[in-house]
DNA sequence: GAAAATATTGAAAACGATTGCATAATCAGC
DNA sequence: GCTGATTATGCAATCGTTTTCAATATTTTC
């Protein structure tokens, strides 16, 4: 006498289960006089699908798994919301699952898609372990979000990187900056290598050398400590890409602590948008990422790829947009 | 041919499913000689339990529910660490599902644990309605995270709000500070009410009235607004204490804008401790929460009840820890 | 109006695991 | 060597849906 099944419906109706399985996932080849009696039984008493009968019988689970890593990337939420908006619209649900390199984590995973608990993978940053063996052995769906995966067959939305960084620098020579310096993010993923690449690129094409490369992470701290290597730089940059937002805001408190003003004295542009980037002081010159369209695409190339596993999904690249603030002016001298 | 299931080790093993369930799942009531068989068939064929199968059979789902607001909460993802980490540990999966106010959502959240695709809910932030409505009809385990949940009677975890305050307070009274104002959070919310009462109560048992309360919200564009009104009074607090640390960093920027300088000018603390604020210029005076033991505290309390619906829960306040960095300092006169 | 085509429905067999009950095997005690 | 207790296992039903196949009802066609 607990929760209604198919069963009760069906009795209710007067009609067998199976007509009342049609009814609800084929309306249309229903009687519309039987329809209409089944859907008033299902409202009468309050019937739902049972979502485990379902998958045991349908074997898939409508649900999408999202890996993170440890340290959720920057804007880690912003894009969960975006996946789960257009998972949910097509009616499926979200995991999430962090991924510390950990073999029995690999297992699980494994076990998640072979006993389908999850239709398919979202995998947000760079290149782990388990998900090489797991695919080498499985042709399951899987999008990579923000990096590529290298030297997996992988698909991938990100933003692009090469042309953002490339804004970047046209935007500081435009000021008429010539000795231009980045902090860069984590080189190891691909992001970091872009945005580095876009930044030599660009200044190659105006005939200029980088004047400063200072390797670091996504973080805070990274800004900081690189604010302190410049600081004993004898031929210091007048402007510099930082990796990212939180990187430019370390870099400028750490500089303005030493009486050095953004963007009097130094020109700093960042990447990323977060929210604080416009309230910040001075106001923060960026890329703005399409965060929640990151999410909303990665879903989208997921659920094609569960559809057809053996469709050829092209990467994504969305375009990020310059968005000029205080943090930027012209050289000093 | 495709995943081996508990017939095929059975078969392997010379045994009958009945023996390989318990095998799995009661190793004990199993012979040691029968058990080491099973083990070495499963490891053979790789077998992995099904999901599905053993969710109907048993009928629940191993599955945590995270609902979050569409704005999701400040350090959402640190506490969502917390939750995967301590879920996981527990052999839990983590759902995460986006609640705005609409009706149609509400039937799927109640859908979702009625036909058990989730064991129990943990809510991260305020009331909402879909819950009250379905907590009224069925004794569900739900768990809220941060907020308290005014009227339900859901067990939650939250940081101490009132005693962080107070700490706050005491704080800038010793700093010598006696026009001490506040912008509020979003007092709709429990913590937005009780980090207010704790500032009025400390301050009231000095013996002072407040000298500004500004009603904001949790974000930086409160912080922004509530500059330009500060910049307005004719009576200025020589000190105040923001609700979050976004609304501090963005109080602290327009003020800046304006030429006037934290501390010397004014007093300023945050609330949360964001990875930022200790490399901001000044670096922010604030209460460290401790965001990824909330995520397990809350795990731990919605395990419990979902091992006992009827277990009488009580609230875990966790505590704050007040961080004195470079914001603060004596008052100006 | 009969035959053929079409539209609706039902019966029953999966999907894969767990468990109450019953049976078989083992053991202790005398 | 026999009885009673204990330990290990197997049988078969069950969880709630979906879907194939066949059967029946309804139209259409000539």
């Amino acid at each position: 006498m607990s929760t209604p099944k198919l069963t009760d419906v069906a009795r209710l109706a007067g009609v067998s289960p199976a007509t009342v399985s049609r009814a609800i996932n084929q309306p249309a080849i229903v009687n519309a006089k039987t329809l209409e009696r089944i859907q008033q039984a299902i409202q009468q008493i309050g019937y739902e699908t049972n979502t485990a009968g379902r998958n045991l019988r349908l074997r898939r689970s409508d649900a999408l798994l999202v890996m993170i890593s440890d340290a959720p990337s920057r804007f880690f939420s912003q894009i969960l919301m975006g996946v789960e908006a257009e998972a949910s619209e097509a009616g499926y649900n979200v995991l999430v699952s962090n991924t510390q390199d950990n073999p029995e984590r690999g297992r699980r995973l494994y076990a998640s898609i072979q006993q389908s608990l999850a239709d398919g993978i979202l995998t947000f940053g760079g290149h782990n372990r388990e998900l090489g063996d797991l695919i080498k052995n499985h042709p399951i769906p899987i999008v990579g979000v923000n990096e590529h995966l290298e030297d997996l067959p992988v698909p991938v939305t990100t933003v692009n990187n090469l042309d953002a960084s490339r804004a970047i620098v046209r935007h500081l020579l435009e000021l008429g900056h010539r000795k231009i310096g980045h902090v860069t993010g984590t080189t190891t993923l691909s992001s970091g290598r872009d945005r580095l690449e876009g930044f030599l690129s660009e200044l190659q094409q105006a005939g200029l050398a980088p004047t400063w490369i200072c390797n670091k992470h996504y973080n805070v701290e990274s800004g900081r400590e690189a604010a302190e290597e410049w600081l004993c730089l004898t031929d210091r940059p007048t402007a510099v890409f930082c990796s990212c937002d939180e990187a430019a805001f370390g870099f400028i408190a750490a500089l303005q602590r030493k009486g050095i003003r953004v963007p009097a004295d130094i020109s700093v542009v960042g990447f990323d948008d977060i929210p604080l980037a416009d309230h910040y002081c001075p106001a923060l010159t960026t890329i703005r990422q399409p965060q929640r369209e990151l999410g909303v695409t990665a879903v989208r190339m997921l659920l094609e790829r569960i559809h057809d596993v053996e469709a050829d999904i092209p990467n994504q690249r969305l375009s990020g947009e310059l968005i000029v603030r205080e943090s930027t002016g012209p050289p000093a001298n």
